[in-house]
DNA sequence: ACGGGTTTGTGAAGCCGTGCACAAATCGCG
DNA sequence: CGCGATTTGTGCACGGCTTCACAAACCCGT
């Protein structure tokens, strides 16, 4: 909307402004949803979606997916919805999706195994460019069409590969150092699995993942709710069969 | 402490609410990062810790700690800190940790298996009690001492083993139904990690793990910050050695 | 062309969470 | 026994997020 001009003369010096003034957090984390939730729209044949339809594929209220959607300058029709392929490209745009973007998995344990053989990278903008461990024993195993390269080599798989992103499966006792050395090869952006809090400088993004929170998240709503057998009988506690939402 | 909470989405009256009088959604969900924090303390021997020691570690501001914990009728000592003994068991019964949950992991495909293979839940108060797929070549196949049974059996499995939370691990286009049979068997919380939005009803708890949205946010900073290397060189754009405090 | 029905975009209000700053409480030590 | 150092618990203000409600904008059938 408040679509910037390209200064023809050039920002005088050093502040390089991006396009957008500034999102929100909370509706930056909303956005990869409602990409979800349109890629699917799309797959069902519908090229328009309201902001009421969008709302329920994404489990969201529709105001919340409107004024979303306006902070990104969009191009909603009044009476109509939203165009899904334009909207598709928009989201995908300010997420920084139009490229692809490599990651590098480290630590080739129980978890990396997984995450590698998780098909659901490439059809969301990913690919994994690097896998790496720092057992010998493991360099030099072949998943898929990757070879497990060892850490030490970091900088240089990191370059090769224009890593972008890197993700921590290690065991909780390595991450740390792991960390370190991701930022040491220039990644500012990190994806941790391990149960542990990592320090990294000013300008490095991290997001952990942590199952066992999740679950203690669950078990006090739990426990919450479940007072009235204190020796864990096998009560069952059926809901109402009413469901929720569309 | 005494302040009470004015009733808003909750019922109005007629259930009889224990001891907590309403814990603040944003609190409980850092009550495990605290947990894991003090477990840490513990194991390096120390007694008390004090609010900004705790703050350190769970990489929170010690005010923010302060009241999470004032939430819970804490029992700190002025001049001194908490005891870290204390603390661990006040915030495990907040949590409902006391008792050992039982979860079901279903779907054992890679991220089931890796998930199985894990560590971490014993020592953090949770332990696999059924493995289950629907596939019936996975069907009795064995992983540690659990062997892999039928969804069709789900109810038995649940009631026998008192499975308390629902880990769903399949692919997307079986997570809904996995869900509803799920809630049909009681189980009120369940793990998501297809991508997709699930239907429950009223009562029962979902928390959704989604890989491709936790990279998807990453990348939107990555793209946000990344801006003046059109064609992705290898620039190193590197932060402040600077380690952010501690 | 025009009116009715539909949907977006947004101002305004309320709620929740965060962080500061400080009084109250406790300990250790002389 | 009293004083200073330390740390908790919390009132308060601020900012961000969510939700409501409604005017403006748009399409379509007549």
């Amino acid at each position: 909307m408040s679509q910037f001009p390209r200064g023809s003369t050039g920002p005088p010096d050093g502040v390089v402004v991006p396009d957008l003034p500034e999102l929100p957090e909370a509706t930056v984390s909303r956005l990869p949803e409602y990409l979800r939730a349109l890629h699917q729209i799309a797959q069902a044949g519908q090229d328009t979606v309201s902001s009421e339809a969008l709302a329920a594929a994404a489990g969201v209220k529709s105001a919340k997916v409107r004024k979303d959607l306006s902070q990104l300058g969009s191009y909603g029709t009044r009476g109509v919805g939203y165009e899904v392929a334009v909207l598709i490209e928009q989201i995908e745009q300010v997420l920084g999706l139009t490229q692809r973007r490599n990651v590098a998995l480290i630590g080739v344990g129980n978890l990396g195994h997984a995450l590698a053989g998780y098909g659901g990278f490439g059809s969301r903008g990913f690919r994994i460019g690097a896998l790496v461990d720092a057992d010998p024993a493991r360099v030099g195993e072949r998943l898929g069409d990757l070879v497990v390269t060892h850490i030490d080599e970091l900088p240089a798989t990191v370059a090769a590969e224009q890593i972008a992103i890197g993700v921590i499966t290690t065991p909780v006792v390595a991450a740390q150092a792991v960390a370190d050395r991701l930022v040491a090869a220039g990644v500012t952006s990190i994806l941790n699995f391990a149960p542990c809090v990592l320090s990294v400088p000013d300008g490095v993004d991290v997001r952990n993942v942590d199952l066992a929170i999740e679950l203690q998240i669950l078990s006090f709503h739990e426990h919450r709710r479940g007072r009235g057998d204190p020796d864990g009988a096998a009560a069952v506690r059926r809901a109402a069969p009413k469901v929720v939402g569309p």
